[in-house]
DNA sequence: TAAGAATACCCCCAAAAAGGGGTTTTTCAA
DNA sequence: TTGAAAAACCCCTTTTTGGGGGTATTCTTA
């Protein structure tokens, strides 16, 4: 049986080589590409047609969450493995509707590394034990949102009243009045400190 | 001339094994030891005597700017080069402020961290480029709060509203009504959403 | 096709924030 | 010791927000 191949894509030049000693010995998985960047992300494709992709997804160039996107339209039998530094709800959940098979943290274990990779190469998808227990917490309460509503709070949170708002979304202002009531209840914030704070952490806008 | 006795404190097993190899073949620094918490970190100390310590600020058990704090007043002859993936100003001054040699990102070149180990070695600081501009950048406009204005931007971003900070705050409400009309004009702030939001993404709380 | 969201609108009113003017006392460093 | 900054206080007014009720479309999906 052949080898999985391997691109790795990080602008983390130490961590790269950290994960090139990881997979120097390995019986079953062979780092056949290095990228730094997504431009050479690109290129590293088409010339190796790596099996799968270890994808930092805070490149310098572009969005991880793009590349990845981009990347299983062109080649969809690429496996790509998320590779971050982030532990967020709202993060994770993206890239894995983007098409990403799996989301490892950068401090998880080596073995944990290992084993998406692997995973993904079966067509199995992998979550490092953090990303596993923050989506299984988060899946409980989720905070939906329309489209609608989104667009409302991104303005409040660009600090326009509700007269600028309507102006903006071309809306009555009794209409914006409404809407930021049910945001409130919505998210369980009593005024708007605690709704700009909540857009923020957990990444609403 | 003996080699700098260099100890690494990261719970990023991967990023560690890069650093290590990193310094494998260097003549001038010596990898002495390898803590993957604040806890090992505290017995290699004693155990090697390291002359330099990179030390990431994001361990699992303690805050890296307390733990620099901390090995600085006990041992003060041990250089520290703080490790991190945030560049944000708040974070960097407060570890230099805290003792630290230098502040080097975890994606800086290879040479760069090399480069901040031998510096602080020589106690000399360093910070890597992306650092070392946004610090320039941000040393312009530097935002001052007062300790009092500091207690009452934590309350509102809180979501209390100017009665409950008075009460909490044992001072009239108009005395916060007149402070927190300050924070406006001092930020350069419209009103809460924006108050809050700088807040926020400047670390001022 | 009927229920359920989402979208958009309306009224009243009270509470909170923001904009404008001030004063006094304390604290701390030049 | 004398200023300047910080801390605390006060009043008036308008704007913005939040709390409580609603109603009428569309659009989707079971």
């Amino acid at each position: 049986m052949e080898k999985i191949k391997l691109l790795i894509v990080d602008d983390h030049r130490i961590l790269v080589a950290g994960l090139k000693k990881l997979f120097e010995n390995s019986a079953t998985v062979q780092v056949t590409g290095i990228a730094f960047s997504g431009k050479e992300c690109r290129s590293a494709i088409i010339k190796e047609l790596p099996d799968v992709i270890l994808l930092d997804i805070n490149l310098p160039d572009v969005s991880g969450i793009d590349l990845c996107k981009e990347i299983k339209s062109r080649h969809p039998q690429i496996k790509i493995v998320a590779l971050s530094s982030f532990n967020e709800y709202a993060i994770v959940r993206r890239i894995l509707e983007n098409g990403a098979s799996g989301y490892v943290v950068k401090n998880a274990m080596p073995e944990e590394i290992k084993m998406s990779v692997e995973m993904a190469a079966n067509n199995a998808s992998f979550l490092c034990e953090e990303i596993d227990l923050l989506m299984r917490k988060h899946s409980k309460n989720p905070i939906w949102l329309t489209p609608r509503e989104k667009e409302l709070l991104k303005l409040i949170v660009d600090g326009f009243t509700n007269h600028e708002i309507a102006e903006k979304m071309f809306l009555g202002v009794e209409t914006i009045n409404s809407y930021r009531k049910n945001l409130l209840i919505k998210l369980g914030a009593k005024n708007t400190a605690i709704l700009v704070r909540m857009a923020l952490e957990e990444k609403l806008v």
